[in-house]
DNA sequence: TCGCGGCACTTGTTTGGACAAGTTTCCACG
DNA sequence: CGTGGAAACTTGTCCAAACAAGTGCCGCGA
């Protein structure tokens, strides 16, 4: 048996499947092809390719029981992570026009709420980004960022409309990997009020985030401001299934 | 090698592991016994054992890499199911003494909002409950619920304020088993700033709840509304990790 | 004393085989 | 023509073995 020297067969016939099913050669509803076949195509063994497919059903993309071949189940959701993490990929998959407007870009201490969520002493420099975020040309949203100055630093040779700061960073070698979200509402102040076209105290659905890369150090904290009649989140969950409660940002 | 006839090795394996997890008997940040032990003292095969361990690693019960021994993760907590439902469990579980006040309980015609969220022709009876919430005697939040007349029914010999709702019902063999929750951010109206003694327009977080009992069938609407400097939610997620995100309610 | 190499131990990956249990298909029988 | 049941096929469970790869520790040498 040649093997490759990158990547373990069993994630490989797993990427394989997940593409099939993200390309939509599976159907929703579709039975993937038996284990035998699978071992047959990739050249694997039972057991590695029990592996992926078991990848797959704790990912929540297939089901199904014993005697019957797994089927692909419907609402092949994309990861709720990048959905929370990236407003403009999220607004891409709600099927939304994304637009935003760079405010502000700035190097400068970090405030105190900044400091002590990033880590860091108050007045070691971040970088600060204001945003304001369109949903097909809507004010939906005000972001405001603050990223630790290694990471932020990057973000000066980023086009201020030209999309998302997430893949930009990824492309520098920046990949978030874990984040915390805290939901809260807030009256909006002057700011908010002018950029988002509402009155000054009108109740605005807050997320702060503090997220971190792969070695769990503190990347970026971020305020982010929705306009609760434009945007709300939606938790579902069930009681006894060990099937995890399922997170959604959505629009009205 | 006798094989019981009740439930499969792998899954007693994994049982055995998350009751000592649980009960404390492995302690968070202790490495579990290796593969080769635990081979030993179920009489499984390595193969059988590693099925256990993927089993709490997709729970999120245990972590670690290659070469480590797995060790257990912080964070064994319960269901959020009932957190999100009872209010009253959830404030036992932070450690506050949860309080209520039942402002009103009434049999009347379904609002439109309702009778839409429940299923049923606008003006259908329903049981709708007005109560305020408490945590350790400051008033935190304000529920209005309508359930579906059959269930609402149960509600009327029901000690106002003697706790839990949903255990009431329990109780008399309506068990909810999904809900799905709508977040976002309301002001207060008079009604609202009264009873939670804020101004009037001051910003509340509302989550809003559809209850469904095991048939599917809709049971209650709600709209609660919490003081957002009192109680936030909370979501924690990691990119690429298998592990669902995890929501937490809590209090500031 | 400090550092580095190697060894023991651990988990990760993969194969191959065997039997159990559930589903589907289809033919033969009534 | 309909139905029951056997056969074929599928996934679930379990074992045994081997090698790869990462971690930690101990001891040897400088």
């Amino acid at each position: 048996m040649v093997k490759s020297v990158t990547q373990p067969l069993h994630h490989r016939v797993a990427d394989s499947l997940r593409g099939r099913i993200s390309r939509g050669q599976l159907a929703v509803g579709a039975a993937l092809p038996s284990e035998a076949q699978l071992c047959e195509e990739f050249g694997a063994s039972r057991g590695t390719v029990r592996q992926a497919l078991a990848a797959l059903r704790n990912e929540g993309l297939i089901g199904g029981g014993q005697g019957k071949p797994p089927v692909v189940r419907q609402a092949a959701v994309a990861q709720p992570f990048e959905t929370f993490l990236s407003f403009t990929r999220w607004a891409r998959e709600m099927g939304r026009e994304p637009g935003q407007r760079t405010v502000e870009v700035a190097r400068r201490g970090a405030s105190q709420v900044a400091a002590d969520v990033l880590g860091v002493d108050e007045g070691t420099p971040v970088i600060e980004v204001l945003r304001l975020r369109l949903l097909d040309g809507i004010p939906t949203m005000l972001e405001r960022s603050s990223f630790i100055e290694p990471v932020g630093r990057l973000l000066f040779d980023f086009d201020p409309d030209g999309g998302s700061i997430y893949a930009h960073l990824l492309d520098r070698g920046i990949d978030l990997r874990a984040a915390r979200h805290t939901i809260d509402a807030i009256g909006a102040n002057e700011t908010d009020a002018e950029l988002l076209s509402i009155p000054v105290g009108a109740p605005l659905l807050r997320e702060r985030r503090r997220a971190t890369d792969a070695t769990g150090a503190r990347v970026e904290y971020a305020d982010d401001r929705y306009r609760p009649d434009l945007v709300t989140f939606t938790i579902d969950n069930v009681q006894a299934g060990r099937v995890s409660p399922h997170i959604l940002k959505e629009t009205s």
